[in-house]
RNA sequence: GGCCACGUGGCGGAGUGGUUACGCAGCGGACUGCAAAUCCGUGCACGCCGGUUCGAUUCCGGCCGUGGCCUCCA
């Protein structure tokens, strides 16, 4: 199947061929770690995400290298830790791994590279050394700074021209700049700041400018040239411009990467994100209200180039949606299904990302009653883990990372161990089913061993497909043992046929935030209502 | 001011030079102690003006509206 992308730089759609298909190569723009990410920041973080899925099952998973920087070398950064009177790397550690946290929940796959900033001041360094030598850059009052005259094709990118540019400026020009319009490299460090020895026979310590750190990772990861490189649209300006400028003078290539592709703006509530409007959303706090699987399809409803509307009634919506498929996927079993995406699904993908097409797919998949097709479609689309692989990657994690007790019995060793296990599953995957997860871990497991906490009840009381987010609410409302007993209590009631007092208990639990569903063989199945 | 994107039925949201998107909500029906869920059926559309065309929501031009970038915000 043809994939096919659409390119920012020649704005058009085309067909998508790698510069080596053995090694298919992506660049995302990574979060600056000074504070939670807002939900603006999941949306290149989801789609790229399904475009590096895609790529995977296109090119083999070994094919792909994908690399999602860490900008940890920042102003914002220097200016919030100073402000919470913590270190540098106090702060960009605990943030980092919020960020990680955030996205994990959200179904996203970590990347093949993770590269951080500050690793990679060497090869910045070099790239500044060789932009000074060829022209392309200037020493200015210990600054270093690219001269945008010494290049023809500036502006390209985000179809420009450098005399607009200039007549357009709004920004207070730094009176050594050659240009209004050249940027930094290097810029020297006050006491406060973190500095490093400069390049360009600058005597006084400094640090780098933000564009060079992707040009930088990005060559040492990737090489002088790669097939995708992927952000947001407000990006294109002047970052992604300053990368391509900065790459290409450098290495003399006519491109850095074969395709640009930039994900659409997100407003909440139909208006723009910010502090002083109070609608600033983090993916942490968005993740207290809903399961990550919501947030993350309520992503993909929308084609990632246009604009989306993030709104509580979509939240809904798609909430609903999850549900009813949920309840499709439910017989399934995880461990022997085949976890193939279908043709419609793959085709609607393969069109630049059509995941609205590829969702419609799903809807008729659905409805025609194929739960196999469908389970391995929502996991294919990450809307839905898939277990074999998130048992397989967390039981290598804890036999590695676990230590125990010197001389433990084996019963004591499996125990520790598959605690481990559902805590891990607990805390980092939404749709984890801990029985079956537990199971293809270690082949075995039973209910003697059981798993403290609220793992145990989950487990006990609902295997398919909860939500950490739900059985947090089920443990403040009421609790599993209490909740339990109303509906057993309201079944009694009901086969008794006293239906005022079935009624009153359905009320009850409806006033606590949950909503019963009577089955057809006579049971009660619950929700936790939104 | 410059550059760019978008404007589809009550709502969300694909797509197409003439033929069903899909989902949510609504309506009708089946089922049900009731409710919910589920299943079946069903109505509703392409911002405005002009052009090209046998025919445009789809192509071109203008206008209006919304939003983004031009300020190291994805």
């Amino acid at each position: 199947m043809e994939l096919k992308l659409y390119d920012t730089l020649t704005r058009e759609k085309r067909v998508f061929s790698p510069i080596d298909p053995a090694r298919v190569r992506m660049y995302v723009c990574g979060p600056t770690v000074y504070d939670f990410a807002h939900i603006g920041n999941a949306r290149p973080v989801i789609v790229f995400d399904v475009l590096f899925r895609l790529l995977r099952y296109v090119y083999g998973e070994k094919h792909v290298t994908y690399v999602r920087n860490i900008t940890d070398v920042d102003d914002k950064i220097n200016a919030r830790a100073a402000e919470r009177s913590i270190s540098i790397r106090e702060l960009t550690e605990e943030t980092y791994k919020n960020f990680k946290a955030d996205v994990a929940a959200l179904g996203c796959l970590p990347p093949t590279i993770e590269p951080r900033a500050t690793d990679h001041i060497e090869e910045m360094k070099t790239l500044i050394e060789r932009l000074v030598k060829s022209g392309n850059a200037y020493v200015a009052e210990d600054h270093v700074l690219f001269h945008v005259a010494s290049m023809k094709d500036y502006g390209k990118l985000s179809n420009r021209s450098l005399d607009e540019m200039i007549a357009g400026a709004r920004v207070e020009v730094a009176p050594f700049k050659k240009d209004p319009m050249d940027f930094v490299l290097w810029k020297p460090s006050g006491p406060d700041e973190p500095a490093w020895p400069s390049p360009a026979g600058i005597k006084r310590p400094g640090r780098p400018g933000w564009h060079i750190e992707c040009s930088a990772m990005s060559w040492k990861h990737l090489g002088e040239t790669f097939d995708v490189h992927g952000g947001g649209i407000d990006l294109v300006f002047p970052h992604n411009e300053n990368e391509i400028a900065q790459s290409r003078c450098a290495f003399h290539t006519p491109v850095m990467a074969n395709f640009w592709m930039h994900n659409g703006f997100l407003q909440v509530e139909g208006e723009k994100m910010s502090k002083s409007l109070g609608n600033f959303i983090t993916i942490h706090d968005l993740l207290k209200d809903w399961p990550g699987e919501v947030i993350r399809l309520n992503m993909l409803r929308t084609h990632y180039r246009q604009p989306i509307d993030w709104t509580a009634k979509g939240l809904e919506e798609t909430q609903h949606i999850v549900e009813s498929w949920k309840k499709i996927v439910a017989g399934v079993d995880p461990l022997s299904a085949q976890i193939t995406p279908s043709e419609n699904v793959l085709a609607a993908l393969c069109d630049d990302l059509n995941s609205p097409e590829a969702i419609s797919a799903l809807h008729k998949i659905g409805s025609a009653g194929n739960a196999n097709e469908l389970y391995a479609n929502l996991v294919f689309l990450g809307i839905v883990a898939d277990q074999r692989e998130l048992a397989e990657n967390i039981a290598r994690e804890v036999l590695e990372e676990v230590k125990l007790p010197p001389k433990a019995d084996k019963r004591t060793e499996r125990y520790l161990l598959e605690a481990e296990i559902g805590k891990r599953i607990f805390t980092l995957n939404p749709s984890a089913n801990a029985t079956t997860t537990s199971t293809a871990a270690f082949t075995v497991v039973t209910s003697s061993y059981s798993i403290p906490s609220f793992l145990d009840a989950w487990t006990k009381y609902h295997s398919d497909f909860l939500s950490p987010v739900d059985v947090q609410y089920v443990h403040n409302a009421i609790g599993f043992e209490k909740l339990n007993e109303e509906i057993e209590k309201r079944l009694l009631a009901r086969s008794a046929r006293n239906f005022p007092e079935s009624d009153r208990i359905r009320n009850e639990l409806r006033a606590l935030g949950f909503e019963l569903e009577d089955t057809k063989d006579g049971k009660t199945q619950w929700k936790v209502a939104r």
